[in-house]
DNA sequence: GAGTTTGAAACT
DNA sequence: CAGTTTCAAACTC
């Protein structure tokens, strides 16, 4: 509710109180500089074009202004001159007043808090909705099933915050790329909004908001709206709202095929399949994400496998950036790599049966069969894995994942609505989940007798270190596509590159690069041998005094040490 | 302005 | 926690 409105700035006097109404009073505060509760709609300042000059008047008759229902109520104010039967929200029921509040703090301690933090103020009309900076997200979010979400019904809409994972809303059409929003804000300039939007989207995806921590069934549920042919809601995660941010939004969109005003009045406006990039689209192959998700697994089971009494096992580290050469691109990511061709236990098992070793693996059969088995592979198979078979291990035991990871429904081309992303979110989630579950069970199968703890610990070791040198490759890529375009000049590596959505035209050799990412890497990655091409074989050499992350997530030069092929031959005999 | 629609809040 | 009911604002006529 706006500053200016005097009775907002008058808070109960109930509300200064008690212990649990400072409580209250705090978010009364808040309230009053944010506002918008989703039914704090005021006629009046509607009728009079938008401008808040009034306290609002409730017209309540049943809950004596002393439930949510009443905005005044839910504002945290006194009802004046409003039109409500059997009121008890003033002064003169100030008893019966603190008990409903506590009565409603007691069932949601966020009951008075703004739902909208920091919108803007006052309501608004459609030119308002088009022009308005929307500053704040929706904590909760929407659930609206017939309205669109383009009516004042809706909080978001209300609240002119586009609607976002939290929503649970069914044909929403109150989302950036929306034909029907564009046509009932026609003409407007809705860039600041779609910086907002994914503002949203990035505050949830960081922070791990409501819209994270919704059930899962209720995600389920989610997606199963957003499936039922309704247009699918732009994500628009390029962008973010925060200053630093719109920063990178720059840099991002001068990157992205889409220039600001392209996306908002080309792709937006006329495409209804705008196409979603995620900002790690020209770094980070989809089909990577979903190997590293699976390696996650396969740490798990290396980890138990290692303390069950395979002393070679133990001694593996988790993949490093050694495998990446220094930064340069490869056709495919180090753990990818590292999977398929020397850590996974099917592997080992094969060579294990080679070395006619066949009366231990008959020992461990049952853990070998939980290792890299999803379920769908008889146990105890000593085939090597398929190069698919990472994609689908992560996909889930019906193999029903039909998604790229960034944010594009392959089946329909479509870009994925937030909901639909929020739950693929929660999904990937559940990954680590599943990695413990995992190990739980073949520990529980195993002989060994180190322990859980030690087992978990290991597990955790693995995993983490693996994700963190992942994410140290993340970070060189990343570097790499920040630096200018005037360093490159492998143009024919980079054209491969491009081809390979690994990078695009533009970007500069990851070798010429200084990456850093806090405090990672810092030393600059050795030039890439002329000729050198994606998916080549490493250069050694090249690796020479470069300081890699090692397995267990130190920082050290490899000039002593084996590199991870070397290590990987000696652990494969 | 009456009646209907809508979705959040409250209840079961 | 899901389903249902209550409620009041938004909307339609």
């Amino acid at each position: 509710m706006p500053p200016e409105l005097p009775a907002r700035q008058q808070l109960p006097p109930m509300v200064q109180r008690s212990h649990s109404l400072q409580k209250l009073s705090s978010r009364t505060q808040a309230s009053k500089q944010d506002s918008h509760r989703p039914r704090a709609r005021a006629n009046s300042e509607a009728k009079d074009g938008g401008t808040p000059k009034r306290q609002k008047q409730c017209n309540c008759k049943s809950s004596r202004c002393l439930k949510l229902y009443c905005e005044c109520f839910a504002a945290g104010i006194y009802c004046r001159n409003c039109n409500c039967g059997n009121c008890q929200n003033n002064a003169d029921n100030e008893a019966a007043r603190q008990e409903a509040v506590g009565a409603t703090l007691e069932c949601n301690p966020n009951a008075f808090r703004p739902k909208i933090a920091s919108s803007p103020h006052g309501f608004w009309d459609k030119r308002d909705a088009a022009k308005a900076q929307v500053v704040g997200k929706h904590s909760k979010g929407c659930q609206c099933r017939k309205s669109g979400c383009l009516k004042k019904y809706c909080e978001c809409f209300q609240a002119k915050v586009l609607c976002s994972g939290n929503c649970k809303c069914m044909d929403c059409k109150f989302f950036e790329g929306s034909k029907e929003r564009r046509a009932l804000f026609h003409g407007d300039h809705n860039v600041i909004v779609h910086i907002q939007q994914a503002a949203n989207e990035a505050i949830n995806g960081a922070t791990g908001s409501s819209g994270c921590e919704a059930p899962l069934a209720s995600k389920k549920r989610k997606m199963r709206d957003y499936f039922r042919g309704v247009a699918a809601k732009d994500q628009s995660l390029q962008m973010t709202a925060e200053p630093q941010q719109e920063n990178y939004l720059k840099s991002s969109l001068a990157s992205s095929p889409l220039s600001v005003s392209q996306m908002d009045s080309t792709a937006v406006s006329e495409s209804p399949r705008v196409k979603y990039r995620s900002l790690l689209a020209n770094i980070l192959p989809s089909q990577h994400v979903k190997d590293l998700c699976s390696l996650w697994v396969v740490l798990s089971d290396k980890a138990t496998m290692a303390l069950a009494g395979w002393p070679q096992l133990s001694k593996i580290s988790a993949p490093d950036l050694s495998l990446y050469k220094g930064g340069r691109e490869i056709s495919e990511p180090f753990w990818l790599n590292a999977i398929k061709y020397s850590q996974c236990p099917h592997v080992y098992i094969e060579k294990r049966g080679k070395m006619d070793r066949q009366s231990e693996r008959g020992n461990r059969e049952t853990s070998v069969a939980l290792s890299c088995n999803d379920g769908k592979r008889g146990h105890g198979s000593q085939n090597p894995i398929p190069d698919d078979w990472l994609s689908r291990n992560l996909m889930g035991r019906d193999g029903s994942n039909d998604f790229q990871s960034d944010g594009v429904d392959m089946d329909n081309g479509r870009p994925m609505s937030p909901g639909t992303l929020a739950l693929m979110c929660d999904e990937r989630d559940k990954m680590p989940n599943r990695v413990a579950d995992h190990g739980q069970n073949t520990s529980q199968s195993s002989s060994n007798g180190n322990g859980f703890s030690v087992l978990y610990a290991e597990q955790e070791r693995l995993v983490l270190t693996g994700f963190r040198n992942v994410l140290n490759w993340l970070i060189v890529r990343g570097s790499t596509k920040e630096m200018p375009s005037t360093v490159v000049n492998d143009t024919g590596n980079q054209q491969k590159q491009a081809e390979n959505g690994n990078m695009i035209p533009g970007s500069e050799r990851a070798s010429d690069v200084e990456a850093y990412g806090h405090g990672i890497l810092k030393s600059p990655a050795p030039r890439v041998p002329s000729g050198a091409t994606a998916g080549t074989s490493l250069d050694e050499d090249s690796l020479e005094n470069v300081p890699l992350p090692i397995g267990n997530g130190e920082i050290r030069s490899n000039t002593n040490g084996k590199s991870q092929v070397e290590r990987e031959k000696v652990f494969l005999g």
